[in-house]
DNA sequence: TATGAATGAGTTTTCATTCAT
DNA sequence: GATGAATGAAAACTCATTCAT
């Protein structure tokens, strides 16, 4: 990679937060792209090289951000002694990394929220079906490809656990109310597993 | 109430009628106050009589749209044979209500889904403490208020219930994926009734 | 004067007040009628039975404020022991005791200052034109009337002593820049008496 | 200087000019943004680039005017004879000049008026400190600095003149009341003198 | 007299987008 | 690729004035 090539991208890198950092902080209707280009540093033209917009910019965070998230969340349960726990185990591990980086990430929870209102479920979906390197695909594969076959419904089953998952933690990690995550975590993590054994059949 | 009164309370209605019409139709971002008081027939210096800006009458809007949806079904369980029926079944009716008229009104839908991005619960919590006449209140107190002593956490169950309903009916009504809702109920009840049953002493 | 008579110098009177603080707190420019009669508690119609628009009212305060200024000036002189003294005493008196009255009351200096910019001896000449009960004219015959006929040009005098104090005085009561009005004052009558002896046929 | 930087300072220029001929022909209040960039020929959104609103181009028209009036005198004063003068007369000298650059130019005596009502001195000594290149600054270091150790408080004095002198011409060369500008000038030359002798131990 | 809801022309202000350099 | 001054359509918002009650 020339110079040339790094400097352009480190312009690009530099939107990306900056817009970010303005989108989570004054929120995307009151951010202009006057205001990215000025804090990031870069000139008004430059965006357009980049982005068609500011919801393209914004598109591409959300996406770039939230599969960072899964991702993390993967590679942590790969390097964990959890490799090759029951599918179950593996479910529930990989929520608890997911729902540990945004309680510790509360802007970030924020501004997934914001732009997922219409939950995760139809996004990932949509994301998966769009783009090659779609982390629910490699979820899919690599980590819940061996749910076991008695499982009636394993999409639906998986829709259910993650439109709960999303909409139970914004507010218990942003205002913990009506409880905190850590009191929420278990009533949660017992509702999921009583839903895959909804789906299982005995 | 004189004339000039409900001349008063008419443009009003007219203002929230044109300007729901419109951000469902075309979206907030694409709707500007010109826009509305065009099509509701009055002045532009109108609109800023009865609301401060767009924001503040679709606030309005989302508060009364909502209350309204809740309303009628609360009236409906009172009319029905379910009026002294066990909680759970007067839950389960009050839920079935919400979801047939969503399901029949899909930009409402569309429109409650975009403005309660952060979860009906939180939504309803601040409004109960903010609004005397808090529709939330009033089924705490007609419908629910005689949950069973046994349940440990009713707050808790409550909000797992809404935030599992509410985001998960969202694709399954405007998409039909990853089911239909005829399809998604029975397991969705299940799965309502499994947390009852979660968060009852046996 | 009948009830209704005194209700409606109630009325008048409030709007009065009500702009005269308005206009010296946030001025004229950010004072909107609209501010001046919810202030004031009248209605916005009310406003046009009294005066024509915003300017009116104000060319009205500063007649009115400016006037009584002078009037308590006379009154205290002729109350005093120097009610029969020499013109050049009666006019330092009457002109100490505006300089006092203005230093303890900033805003009305203010009001005043913003109002006069053209200076209070044009202002005051007009009024003298327009007006019967003119104060100028009041002073005129009833103070300096006895100008000593050896004065060339008593026109021009009052005119330059006029301007000279009104201007100088602001910024010594105001800002105490360059110097404070009490400091000020004793080299302010000095030039006035040699303003009066330049004018004087030895 | 680039062909884009010149023209940058030439609509900067333009908007200038077209402002000040519009803020004094029709007054500040008359005058809309849309007025001067029409008139101008710029659009509107670069007016923006130049000037917060309305009020700010406004005050750097007075600034830059008014600056000028007194560099232009201090520049005739030095190419005049008087150049190496005694105080009193430079001193004389420059206040003719302005008054008579003022006379010659009535829309702009207007104009300072109207913006300087809280007098000449206090804006020069804000400027002064505010602005490296203030030309009270420079009048004081290059024409005034030697006055006479004699003078007991020469910024007093300097205030009292130039209050007088700011307050007594406007009457004099807008309206010739109570006299014309050159019947004004001895007399007000004799006071000037004689403020400068009251400051004076003899 | 007094009211205050309604008006709508007029103003300020924003900002995505372009394009000559 | 990068720049940033310029654009101008379109948005938000104001407010003096009217007039039916």
């Amino acid at each position: 990679m020339g110079k040339a090539e790094s400097n352009k991208q480190l312009k690009r890198e530099s939107l990306l937060n900056t817009a970010y950092k303005l989108f989570t902080t004054k929120g995307i209707h009151d951010t202009s792209i006057s205001d990215i280009v000025k804090e990031a540093g870069v000139a008004k033209g430059t965006f357009y090289l980049y982005f068609k917009d500011k919801y393209d910019i914004n598109n591409k965070l959300v996406y770039h951000r939230s599969t960072k998230l899964f991702e993390n969340a993967v590679d942590k349960l790969m390097a964990s002694d959890k490799a090759n726990a029951p599918v179950k185990d593996k479910l529930i591990f990989i929520i608890d990394c997911v729902i540990d980086a945004l309680a510790d990430n509360k802007s970030l929870l924020m501004f997934i929220s914001k732009n997922l209102g219409l939950g995760f479920y139809r996004y990932a979906m949509e994301t998966a079906h769009n783009e090659d390197d779609s982390i629910i695909r490699k979820i899919d594969e690599e980590v819940l490809n061996e749910i076991d076959s008695s499982v009636t419904n394993p999409e639906l089953m998986m829709y259910m656990i993650i439109e709960l998952t999303g909409s139970s933690i914004f507010s218990s990690i942003l205002y913990e109310k009506p409880v905190s995550i850590e009191e929420l975590k278990p009533h949660l993590y017992t509702t999921i597993l009583n839903i895959v054994d909804q789906f299982t059949i005995k």
